[in-house]
DNA sequence: AATTGTCCCAACCGCGCTCCA
DNA sequence: TTGGAGCGCGGTTGGGACAAT
């Protein structure tokens, strides 16, 4: 496929907007719509790319944009939407109404990203684990007519792991498995989390059988075990172990699992 | 006041997908 | 079935604003 020249080439203007140019492409948009985004900067008597012009409008000049500072509750909810659904931006952005995509990937990077990082490294990861178990709780709004981040998600069963203990038990089953202690309230305890790497994760996704791996076996024993019954997601990697340490390190229910996604 | 470093965000780049002739 | 056109997405970057020295 050839690819249409770069602005630049083209003789086209690039780098930042004019107040001017906002508000041609605000009139010509007001007026005419715009269906061809690249036919859109000819007709409309500026001197710059369709892409651009796109960009521009979806980003800053829309009238639903929502300017200044993220809440804490928009924060919540874009690292939220971040664990289940990971860099899909635009799928992040389409909940929270008013938000681009651009920018809550900026904020992301800029802001809660760090956040995360810090709060991932023991021992600060408990307070990462305590504050979210509080912040799970709210709702997470779907996008209008489209298909709910759950329904993009498929769930299979561990089969294998009900045959961890019997005489067919793969190798990676052991009566270590339940060697992770939980709390008294049967939660498991946040202090023993297990180190898991990208190779334990990929055991986990490859399949809809399980595979433990050294010391992984306590986390997938209490799986097992019934603390969220036999689920796994099909996605990609490190969204899949950002998910499963959130879930798990907060000792959460299978209902409420459910109800997350 | 000048310089340097850091943060932040708007905008760009390039890839991949969908549509359509 | 093929390939061009258009669009949307995620990653990256340039440069302004602000803080620190």
């Amino acid at each position: 496929m050839v690819r249409s020249p770069c602005c630049e080439k083209m003789g086209l203007k690039k780098g930042p907007w004019t107040p001017e140019e906002d508000q041609i492409l605000i009139n010509y948009i007001n007026l005419y719509g715009h269906g061809n985004w690249r036919a859109l900067p000819k007709q409309a008597g500026l001197l710059r790319c369709g892409k651009s012009c796109r960009l521009r409008w979806t980003n800053y000049l829309r009238p639903d944009i929502k300017r200044g500072n993220f809440t804490q509750q928009e924060e919540e909810t874009i690292i939220k939407l971040h664990q289940m659904l990971g860099n899909r931006w635009s799928a992040i952005a389409a909940r929270l109404p008013g938000r681009t995509d651009n920018e809550i990937k900026n904020v992301w990077h800029t802001h809660l990203k760090k956040r995360i990082t810090q709060n991932y490294a023991t021992p600060q990861l408990r307070n990462y684990t305590a504050v979210n178990r509080q912040s799970y709780g709210g709702d997470i709004p779907a996008a209008a007519g489209e298909e709910s981040a759950a329904q993009s998600y498929k769930f299979t069963t561990f089969h294998s792991m009900q045959s961890c203990g019997s005489a067919s038990s793969p190798p990676h089953c052991s009566s270590e498995s339940s060697s992770v202690a939980t709390a008294e309230n049967g939660e498991l305890s946040t202090n023993n989390l297990p180190e898991a790497d990208d190779s334990f994760w990929m055991e986990v996704l490859a399949n809809d059988q399980i595979a433990m791996v050294g010391s992984q076996q306590g986390f997938v024993g209490e799986i097992y075990q019934g603390q969220f019954g036999n689920l796994t997601m099909e996605q990609p990697v490190n969204e899949t172990m950002d998910f499963w340490y959130n879930i798990f390190a907060r000792g959460g229910e299978l209902s409420e699992l459910k109800e997350i996604l």
